[in-house]
DNA sequence: CTGAAAGCGCTAACAG
DNA sequence: CTGTTAGCGCTTTCAG
């Protein structure tokens, strides 16, 4: 039995894996001179470089990030959390979030709440648990214990989507004022029986400040803003069933404002199978700008969101704080455009 | 200055977190109290439980799994690795994995490699630096680098998307099967002119396979197969394109077999817009069974694959793994339905 | 530019 | 059921 078969039985490692220390006795240096030659190339000579890398190589090792992480008590890890994969508009975040942040060196450490605040807290805190380099998340809205953890927390919070009273980085839109806006659309267009159809509204409450500002802006022009409440969060199914329920309900409507493209698209499609005609007997708008809602006919009217772009912002400043370098500004509005279709 | 400051300073401690030996001070136990008390609550008693929960809520104790994973080598990291998120599919498998994996406690480090195979190996290399206790790739296809890694790692390994040859666990359908069974569909339907559409297939080889059993069915039939090759991926967009390359380069098509929904339901949405009747003058097939598909008039014939569910079986059978039940098989076909529409 | 010592915060293993 | 001891594999710190 040789020495090293006497210390790996002797020691506790359960794990056969390569370490630093290994390498380094390949290398003939120390294991510091191993860590450097992998973590900060520039401080170490080239003749040792090459040697470490070459060990590393032939040995087939491979970092333990656990342990660097616990000895450095920092991490290449970001957690991004978010409410839900089904609607698309956050999977477009992570892939923003992913594009700037994966060619930085971080791993994205993916938490799903399913619009659940209290397993969003339980998220928060495990990866709190991680040393998480920096916590994304969708939303501002939070549990009292999650605000308090993430109030505390001394990464880098990124709260994305919507603008508000962050904790700390902001990059997002004003819903409210995209509500208005495209309310603000309908009635120009003439319109006066216009309905909101949203759906679990008390979870998607970027869709209910949407709301609002519709609200607001139909009661200022001396309208009813009735609201027709889904129980399926967008789905072009669900959109479908909207249209029904509206054409239900309120028989008089001209006009309907989807909380979102996949609902309004759902609806279009179903009105156009039951043959009736978008505008003329019903006109539709949705949120979003999906590509979907553009390769229909009539186009769907929409308010463009730039979902990858905010993903990206995020990502990047993101990036610049944990440089080092200067936050200009901690909140950042990226803005929507109204698109209008032939479908109002 | 309290004994707890000076050691504060004397020790190197950078971040002034909660740990667990100060929760066990508090409560008036040992740390490994503490651990039990939270890891294994049933191996420690009532009263020492409830002391110990008090404590940490008291001090807002959050675990740090960077040290325990350290120390017992293992975490409930989970990889999973992805080519794309702009390809809804990996976002639903993501999702059905998610449903089962997050309620086991484990979290998800994502990866996406951009279909580049050298990506994919740096990915797997990091993430075994984590300690995953599962990796989770889409697809079987990897540099000779990433087989040697994964052919090494302790970890299980789940491949999911297609059958095959896996390293491990493997949990998916036959897509040469599917491209013969749509192939065989269009050919009993009559049409004789045929065009295959994809996109990128040396990247996308799963439509490469779906490509190679369209062939194997039109040539048994004595039929050509011609192939039209697109540079972007499944999109609306890039759907509108092939159908005009395929009418431009090959005029006297009847049916448009494409790689998938996306580019199926882009071209019909085209071909609406320019006044071409499907099917009678174009055919138009996809695969994924996409809901869009089937909410446009004329429905897309397409091939539905169980993604989501592919995605939770995988997480099932990666749980009865982990949890060191037996696992009767290795390999798992989630088969797939052709689901015919009114567009062929 | 390189090395030695001293942990990071937790858990396995053993002992009581 | 609880405590003690000895690390996990790496990096910080400080000294050469």
């Amino acid at each position: 039995m040789s020495k090293a078969d006497f210390d790996a039985i002797k020691s506790r490692r359960r794990s056969n894996q390569v370490t630093l220390g290994q390498v380094a006795k390949a290398a003939g240096v120390s294991p510091m001179t191993v860590s450097r030659a992998l973590n900060h190339p520039d401080k170490v000579s080239d003749q040792t470089r090459h040697n470490v890398l070459e060990s590393v190589k032939r040995l087939g090792y491979v970092p333990n990030l656990v342990a660097g992480s616990l000895a450095s008590s920092r991490s290449s890890l970001i957690a991004v959390i978010v409410p839900s994969l089904s609607n698309s508009v956050f999977v477009e975040v992570i892939k923003g979030l992913q594009d700037t942040l994966e060619n930085e060196g971080y791993q994205l450490l993916l938490g799903n709440t399913d619009y659940d605040l209290d397993r969003e807290y339980e998220l928060v805190r495990t990866f709190m648990g991680w040393s998480c380099s920096a916590l994304i998340m969708a939303g501002l809205r939070h549990s009292e214990a999650c605000h308090t953890l993430l109030a505390n927390a001394r990464q880098p919070i990124m709260e994305v989507m919507e603008l508000g009273a962050s904790l700390d980085l902001n990059v997002g839109l004003d819903h409210t004022a995209a509500g208005r806006c495209m309310a603000h659309h309908l009635v120009d267009r003439g319109y006066r029986h216009i309905v909101y159809v949203g759906a679990r509204l008390s979870d998607d409450y970027r869709a209910l400040m949407r709301y609002q500002g519709h609200r607001e802006i139909l009661e200022r022009s001396g309208l009813e803003a009735p609201l027709v409440e889904l129980e399926t969060l967008g789905s072009l199914e669900a959109g479908a069933l909207g249209l029904a329920r509206v054409l239900s309900e309120y028989p008089a409507t001209q006009a309907i404002h989807f909380a979102n493209d996949d609902l309004g698209a759902g609806a279009l499609l179903a009105a156009q199978r039951q043959g009736l005609r978008v505008p003329e007997d019903i006109a539709i708008a949705g949120f979003n700008g999906l590509a979907l809602g553009q390769h229909i006919t009539p186009r769907l009217t929409t308010i463009v969101s730039p979902r990858q772009a905010m993903g990206r912002l995020a990502g990047q400043e993101l990036i610049r704080r944990l440089t080092g370098q200067r936050v200009h500004r901690k909140r950042h509005d990226v803005g929507f455009t109204l698109q209008p279709g032939e479908s109002t």
